[in-house]
DNA sequence: GTGATTTACTGAACAGTGTTCAGTAATTTT
DNA sequence: AAAATTACTGAACACTGTTCAGTAAATCAC
C-alpha cells in the first residue's frame, strides 16, 4: 500500500523543514539563542509538534551539528583532497581546506566544536561518529607520509600537532583573537595559511 | 567619618561573596548551566539582590572570566616564567605552563574562551583587556628570541603557530577530542608536552 | 532624641525558555 | 458507518533573566 509509504516521505518533508529552518537558527544564534517557540512558528506549527519529531533541542542540535561537519567533509571533496596520491600534498591540501572551510563558516566552526554540554554522557559516542571520519582520514594520511619517508616523527605526536596547529589557528580566528593582537581580518587570513605552510616546511624530511 | 570607609569594606565582601559562589557554580555548571536564582539562593539572599552588584549576568561572568586568566597569570608566575632569561627556554616555559595550567582547568578552559555571547560588542574590547597581557608577552619573547637568532622566520606568523599549536591542543584535550582517536586521558597529556617540544625542536635554529 | 533622607534589600511580576500531556480533529482501517 | 490510528495542539509546569514598587533599617540633619 501507498499510503504508509506517502507517511513516511511527509515525516521526512517535516524533518527537513524543521533541520532547514533549525539550522538557519543556530547557525545565526547560537545553541542557546535558539528558541524552539521561534523554529515553530517559522515552519508554523506549534512548538509541541516538534517534540514528535525530535527527542528534544539537544537531538535537533545533533543533526544540525551532523550537517555542519557534511558540509565540511564536502569542502574537502570540492577541493579534491581525496584525489590527491602524494600523501604530503594530501596533508597539504587537507590543512588549507579546513582554514578555509572554518574561515569561511565561522558560524559552522562553533556548532561543531564550540558547543560542549555538561551532561549527556551518551552523546559523546554520537559525536564521535561525526568526528571519527576526518580522524580516520588524518591517521591514514599522517602514517602514508612516514611510511614513505616524507615526514619524520611520532605518527600520534605528529597527528596532535597537525591537528593541534590546525584547530588551534582555526580557533583563534573565528574567536577574533587576532584582533588583541592588532591584526585585521584579511591580514589574519593571510598568516593562517602561511603558519600553516611554514609548519609544513619544518616537519618536512 | 568611617562609616562610609566600612560600607565600602561591606560592598565588597558582598562582591566577594557572589564571585566566590558564581565561580564555583559557572566552573562546575558553564554560563548556561548556571542561575542567578541559585546563586542568590547560596549567598541567601534575593535574586534581585544580585542586581546591585553586577548590571547583569554578563557582567557578573566577566568577573569571573577576569579570576580565571589572573589564575592562568599566577600558574605562569609559579613556574617562575617571568625570570627566565633565556628567551627561548621562557618560551618553553610559557608553552609547558599554558598546557599543564589547561588540562589542570579544564572548566577554566572553557569559561575564558569557549563563551562568546553573540551580541555585546562592547565587551570585545574588555575581552582584550583580558587577554592584553599575555599576548605582549608571547610578543616580546618571540621578537627576543629572533633578535638573538635562536628561532627564525616571520614574527606575527611565528607567533600565530606558536599560539595556534598550544592553544589548539589545549582545545582538543579540553573537548576529548582524543577520545575519538582512541586515546586515553594520560597518553594525551604526554602527548601534548611532547608534541610541544617537538615544534619547539623544530622552530629552533 | 526626633523627623527626614538615604541606603539595602526584597516580593512579585513580566516575558521568555524547554518540555509534557490530555484532548481534538482528521485520516485510515475494519 | 463505526472503530482505531495518526497528527497535531493548547494549556500547563517548572524553570530562566530581569525590573520595579515598596519596605525596613541605617544614617543624617536638626
Amino acid at each position: 500500500m501507498g499510503i504508509t509509504e506517502r507517511k513516511e516521505r511527509e515525516k521526512e518533508e517535516m524533518r527537513k523543514k524543521i533541520i532547514d529552518v533549525a539550522f538557519d537558527m543556530f547557525l545565526e544564534e547560537g545553541f542557546e539563542g535558539t528558541s524552539l517557540r521561534e523554529i515553530a512558528k517559522r515552519i508554523e506549527y506549534s512548538p509541541a509538534t516538534i517534540y514528535l519529531y525530535y527527542k528534544d533541542k539537544e537531538a535537533l542540535f545533533f543533526d544540525i551539528q551532523k550537517k555542519c561537519f557534511l558540509k565540511l567533509i564536502s569542502s574537502y571533496k570540492d577541493a579534491g583532497v581525496p584525489s590527491i596520491k602524494n600523501p604530503f600534498e594530501r596533508l597539504r591540501a587537507m590543512g588549507h581546506a579546513y582554514l578555509k572551510f572554518n574561515m569561511k563558516n565561522p558560524q559552522c566552526f562553533n556548532l561543531m566544536f564550540l558547543h560542549n554540554s555538561p551532561m549527556s554522557e551518551f552523546k559523546k559516542t554520537d559525536r564521535m561518529e561525526n568526528h571519527g571520519n576526518g580522524v580516520g582520514f588524518l591517521k591514514d594520511t599522517v602514517v602514508e607520509c612516514i611510511e614513505k619517508k616524507m615526514i619524520k616523527g611520532d605518527q600520534l605526536e605528529l597527528r596532535m600537532e597537525i591537528w593541534g596547529i590546525t584547530h588551534g589557528l582555526c580557533t583563534l580566528y573565528v574567536n577574533k583573537s587576532y584582533e588583541a593582537a592588532g591584526i585585521t581580518k584579511t591580514q589574519a587570513e593571510e598568516l593562517m595559511k602561511n603558519a600553516w605552510e611554514n609548519f609544513l616546511a619544518r616537519i618536512k624530511t
